[in-house]
DNA sequence: TGGACTTCGTTAGGAAGTTAACTAACGAAG
DNA sequence: CTTCGTTAGTTAACTTCCTAACGAAGTCCA
């Protein structure tokens, strides 16, 4: 365990793209081919790396690629969700290992099944929850509990199920959503950007240069408490706009306009939505007006931030009918900024989790050792004719 | 011009602290005394450095301090202001070495004079031009010519007395004035917090981690396009929260509850304020409730960064009398945020400025050249009796 | 089937920086 | 005035990683 700092920059570099080549490492990592030689020698004594075939390309030397080996490990990411619980086990390359999911008591039964389906041997290096709930700051250490007002005690009663000495890292999240977004999501290949859930409450995940804005007392984002009515007369509410935007608000100002003609008046944003999609009328007044009101939430970001980008996401966010109307109302009020819808829906929070996990896991390894890819060469992109060997 | 990359650490070091003996710029720059002691070499045969004495503490050898040589250059800071152009040129180590201030259309007047007064044979290693508009991409380059609607002539009438070939670079004024409050004004200590300014126009510069935060299109904290107002029923309108909160506004409203008892109504800020501070019954009413208004502004850009610290500045903001009324109604709406009034008032911009050129310049000279300070030392810190010889 | 060509990986020599030990300079105590 | 402890700066051996050149292992084509 007593790694060079070239061994650990190749090896971050390997973790990120799963399997390399050894030029593809160098690349990567900076180094020049004999460094990575070693390090990669290093690597492979460790059993953190391990050959796992060649390629050739299209003329030339076929190259041996490399992989994750046995000892690299293991990371947990658990989403402890308002109603459903999910956990993912994955190795440090990002693959997944072991999923499950449960119901919210349920979540310590589910931690030790995913836990069970993990390679034996390896270690788990970190543990990664997702929680709906401002961080105070970054709980870690064994036995960690976050600083959690709502959701401590569930925290606590999934927390038995780990197992000690690993570290553990609470996150919010909506920030995990947009984590994912970024790195697999709608957000791919942008730095900055920002995830606006809406559901029944609203939440706003800000990414700024590829990193999660977490803020002063770790509220970045909690869009709830923007001002709200606001004004000449009137004063605002303390989270007003949440009591305005939120789920249960968009179906009580659509039974207030709820003809008799009109049917049955939904009780789910899933049903409304569901009406409006068949040319329901009023259905769809109740839409258009609520993707007015999210436009104008975009825009309170927007005139904030400038992200360049919203990604609307939540049970009632995520709806695609939203977009022309919030889009609109983005345009008329603030700068140019692309609205698009979520890509992943609900697993979005285990997936940024599970990112997150994964980026604490290898941090485990490196020591927090960075890559800088060297300036000229990058990659090699081969076009085609690529023939693998196992 | 061929400087090793420890050179190149080593100047960077040198410039931050101004002067430093050798063992300050190990530590600082994460490097060895040997090495140190070459890269020094280095800068003293390229004049970019120069001994300037010797310190002496309480018992040991004493050792030799070095600062910037003449090699080192200057740099300029331009504040386009609305009325007023502010001038200054500095060495790279932050040091003022010329001044100059000039109604609008005397720019170029005052560029030229300032320049006159910097040390000849120096070579002007970068000018920072601050104005009061987004700033679509940072322009560079000789001649570079900002694409700003609103103030292009004004920066081509100045541009003329530039001296050709030095990297130009222009910046949106309130971020400048949050960069002089974070190096040395109100927010110094901090690394991140918002400057709010509030005068004809309203503005917010975000400071995350250091770093000024542009957004996509330039605009972050361009605050004035915050929804405004926004309730149930009314539409907000583009820009509706600047005409609210702008200074014209506070005016028109202290005027229509202006009685006849009242004396004259006043038609300046400054006036009003001078009024409330005397005890003025309307005067004070119009005041704090103007500040409650920009208490919600504040809580506003709280609600999605969570800054931790707001500085109050600007012809309006920056008035104590409105401290009290802020932090009541950000305190009602949102999170624990401080808020204090601007330290360096109306020549923020300029020093900011500054602060953005003298980086620029160094940038030059290092290449963009990071330096890591060595982890367990630190800088040496003396007690006392510390003993300069010259 | 045997060059010609291309790419992979290793070997050898050199540049840059680090640690460790030593010398130099300075104040204070005896 | 000498001696001792402390800090500054230099010298020397060692480490790390780079460049450059070379051998190895492939594909393509006549």
């Amino acid at each position: 365990m007593d790694l060079s700092e070239s061994a650990r920059a190749v090896f971050a570099v390997l973790a990120a793209a799963g399997t390399a080549t050894r030029p593809q490492l160098a690349a990567g990592a900076g180094l020049s081919k004999p460094t990575v030689s070693s390090a990669v020698a290093e690597l492979e004594a460790a059993e953190l790396a391990e050959c796992s075939g060649t390629v050739s390309g299209a003329t030339g030397r076929s190259a041996a690629v490399y992989g994750l080996g046995p000892a690299a490990g293991a990371v947990l990411a658990v989403d402890l969700g308002p109603a459903v619980t999910r956990v993912r086990g994955c190795a440090l390359d990002g693959t997944l290992l072991a999923e499950g999911t449960g119901t919210r008591p349920d979540a310590a039964e589910v931690v030790r099944h995913v836990l069970k389906e993990l390679p034996t041997g390896a270690p788990l290096r970190a543990v990664v929850v997702a929680v709906g709930d401002v961080i105070t700051q970054d709980a870690e250490g064994a036995g960690a509990r976050p600083a959690t007002a709502k959701a401590g005690p569930l925290f606590d009663a999934m927390a038995v199920a780990l197992p000690p000495g690993v570290p553990v890292h609470v996150e919010n999240n909506v920030n995990c959503a947009a984590l994912a977004e970024l790195h697999e999501g709608a957000a791919r290949g942008r730095d900055t950007f920002g995830y606006l859930r809406i559901g029944v409450g609203i939440g706003l995940g800000v990414v700024i240069g590829g990193q999660v804005l977490r803020g002063a007392n770790g509220a970045a984002g909690e869009v709830a408490r923007l001002p709200y009515p606001w004004d000449g007369d009137r004063e605002p509410r303390r989270e007003g706009l949440e009591e305005h935007i939120g789920a249960r608000s968009l179906l009580r100002r659509a039974a207030d306009a709820w003809r008799d003609a009109d049917g049955p008046c939904p009780r789910t944003a899933e049903r409304l939505f569901a009406l409006a999609g068949e040319g329901h009328v009023t259905a769809r007044t109740a839409v258009g007006r609520h993707a007015a009101e999210i436009g104008r939430l975009a825009a309170a970001a927007a005139a904030v931030l400038d992200p360049g980008l919203i990604v609307l996401g939540g049970a009632i966010g995520a709806d695609p009918q939203l977009l022309p109307g919030v889009r609109a109302e983005l345009a008329r009020l603030s700068w140019p900024t692309e609205v698009v819808n979520s890509a992943l829906g609900e697993s979005g929070t285990v997936v940024g989790a599970a990112r997150l996990a994964v980026a604490r896991g290898i941090e485990t390894v490196t020591g927090g050792v960075e890559a800088k890819p060297r300036p000229e060469s990058g990659f090699q992109t081969v076009t085609g004719g690529v023939r693998v060997k196992h």
